[in-house]
DNA sequence: AGTCATTGTGTTAACGTACACGCAAATTAA
DNA sequence: TTAATTTGCGTGTACGTTAACACAATGACT
């Protein structure tokens, strides 16, 4: 093990001396300097993480920013779980979290979000930027070198510390080869693309359009619904989509507010009734896969995104280690078989 | 923060006397423990990690007892490769790996294993009980106190800190469900249980059984091949399926092994050849996934075992947390589409 | 009664790092 | 030339825990 001590032995120096040269406090020689640099190389120096945190005796806050946990369906309740789990797992690292949600559908809650986070002393950021504007403009008037990862999303422009999301293009694909699993052709299928319109929403939207190519197998149409504010909405377009095509069958919902769609469709008999695949395993999506109403969920883990999230900024900040850049999470499918074993 | 300087005070003794207390090492006299007990009670005192492993300084190893790497298609590689990720997170707090790999055909290699984790210094074992009786011996004839961890099976008998594994009677009520949601009725589904027999393989099998009950919708047979050793056993096997029974519309495989099934059907054209199901993602599975040979993978994300077990064991060891005493491992379903995503 | 072991308690030196402080020597300002 | 400042380096203490050690008081044997 090396430590400071070796290193000064090694320079011939003292280790306060190669202390300065690690922290670049300044007040060495270049000549000494030099020497110390090349000791620290050659004996190849890890800091004692015990050592240094036991001095140092710092309680770390992680400033957790998403939407309220009871939006998009309880959604984000499940990432507040993951990252509770690794909160209480990190105590023992004098780590902490503090929570500052917004609302999702308004922008302005933002401002509010702001200004607790000025009151507060944060070590770390763990942000979910579904607010894309807002979240941009929240970064750009933070302290410098605040340290931030993203989940959930991603803002291309930043520069985060890292990025923990899904590949929203190729879980379109996955419910598309779904849907093509358990039917047969010919038919119509019905891509319910759901409003607020985002990256995400789009790229699975594409991915789903992009897995037929020029195949004709299937007529796929798209249509843009805003389920989640005004659900009523929702009948009339089904009743047009039901009676305009000979075939619907199959409809493929691109957010976590899939049980609406399974609801509406309710009291239509087994056979008539089309596959449906959406996103999320939130209670009300569980319900509907339970009673058959729903084929297929993909899943981005939620759980696990948060619990990466605490613990990626736990590395980057206490052991000052290099965190890997962007988490890809896997595309998880759910059915009534396998959804328990999913949960918490 | 409490330290053992506050607990003292409050008791009226030495911090001599209350490390003492807390770590059982007696000459205290009863009064006394009983005033430093209480002290630490109310204190809500949670030792310093820091101060504590600065103190000691140990490092500690981790004996990691499993199949050879190559085994099954090389499934246990992948348990490895998450292993040798925590084992590189957890660098720095002075953690290392020690494999002891057997030959998961030959009970008796775990003779030498046994002679090599006597002859080498371990503070825990994180094992997968594949040979049940000879795991349970080496055990057996461990130090007293020596902690373990089971990953991949259980033995119910005996007490380890904890068990990672997946619920395989759940496993093949998923993988039933699946045939039914991608075929049609009436036909044959034939189940293939693969040798040498074990719990883990039964309860597959008995999970698909199970999810049909007494319809009568599909006709179920079950066949036993040792697919492992000879393969060359399971051609006639398949020919007497396929010429048997008027329509064999899917083969259910209870190991990893699914790719020689797959192969060995390679010839017949996409209409006339079964639906398959299988374990595991190792990489001849994949391939097959690919060319569409494999409708769909049932995986247990060997990687995320390996990388929990480490971690499961440092937290028991180091930091000395209540570790979860099970870990149910959920059910993945692989297909062509997601199968890079679950993918390291 | 005297020796010797046992019991109960306090004291102290590490572990490696961070950082304040002290103090010469070198440099600058007056 | 002298006082004041800056530069360069070493010393020392504290963080909280562990465990060896010291030492008195008590009890058990000759």
């Amino acid at each position: 093990m090396t430590t400071l001590q070796k290193i000064a032995e090694r320079a011939g120096v003292s280790i306060g001396t190669v202390d300065r040269v690690l922290h670049n406090r300044g007040r060495v020689a270049p000549a000494t300097e030099a020497r110390v640099r090349k000791a620290i190389d050659e004996l190849d120096y890890t800091p004692n993480l015990y050592a240094r945190n036991l001095k140092l005796g710092k309680v770390y806050t992680i400033g957790i920013v998403m939407p309220g946990l009871d939006q998009d369906g309880g959604y984000w309740a499940l990432s507040a779980a993951g990252m509770n789990r690794a909160l209480r797992e990190l105590a023992v690292n004098r780590i902490r979290g503090r929570f500052f949600n917004y609302d999702r559908y308004a922008p302005d809650s933002m401002f509010e979000v702001e200004q607790d986070i000025r009151n507060t002393d944060l070590d770390g950021l763990l942000i979910a930027p579904v607010l894309t504007d807002s979240v941009t403009e929240l970064i750009r008037r933070l302290p410098e070198n605040t340290p931030y990862i993203f989940f959930d999303s991603d803002l291309p422009k930043l520069n985060p510390v890292s990025v923990i999301n899904q590949d929203g293009f190729q879980s379109g694909r996955l419910a598309a080869e779904l849907m093509v699993k358990i039917l047969s052709p010919p038919g119509t299928l019905l891509v319910i693309k759901t409003l607020p319109d985002d990256y995400h929403i789009s790229a699975r939207c594409n991915g789903f359009m992009n897995y037929f190519g020029d195949s004709k197998k299937y007529t796929v149409e798209m249509e843009e619904a805003d389920i989640g504010e005004k659900p009523g909405k929702l009948k009339p377009l089904l009743e047009t989509a039901m009676n305009g095509h000979s075939g619907l069958k199959g409809i493929f919902i691109t957010n976590a507010l899939t049980y609406q769609v399974a609801k509406a469709l309710k009291k239509l008999s087994n056979e008539s009734r089309p596959a449906l695949i959406g996103y999320d395993l939130i209670e009300d999506n569980a319900v509907c896969l339970d009673h058959g109403l729903i084929d297929f969920i993909i899943s981005q883990r939620p759980e696990m995104q948060g619990y990466q999230g605490i613990y990626m900024m736990f590395r980057h900040l206490i052991i000052r280690e290099t965190v890997e850049r962007r988490i890809e999470i896997p595309l998880d499918i759910i059915t009534r078989e396998n959804m328990n074993t999913h949960r918490i």
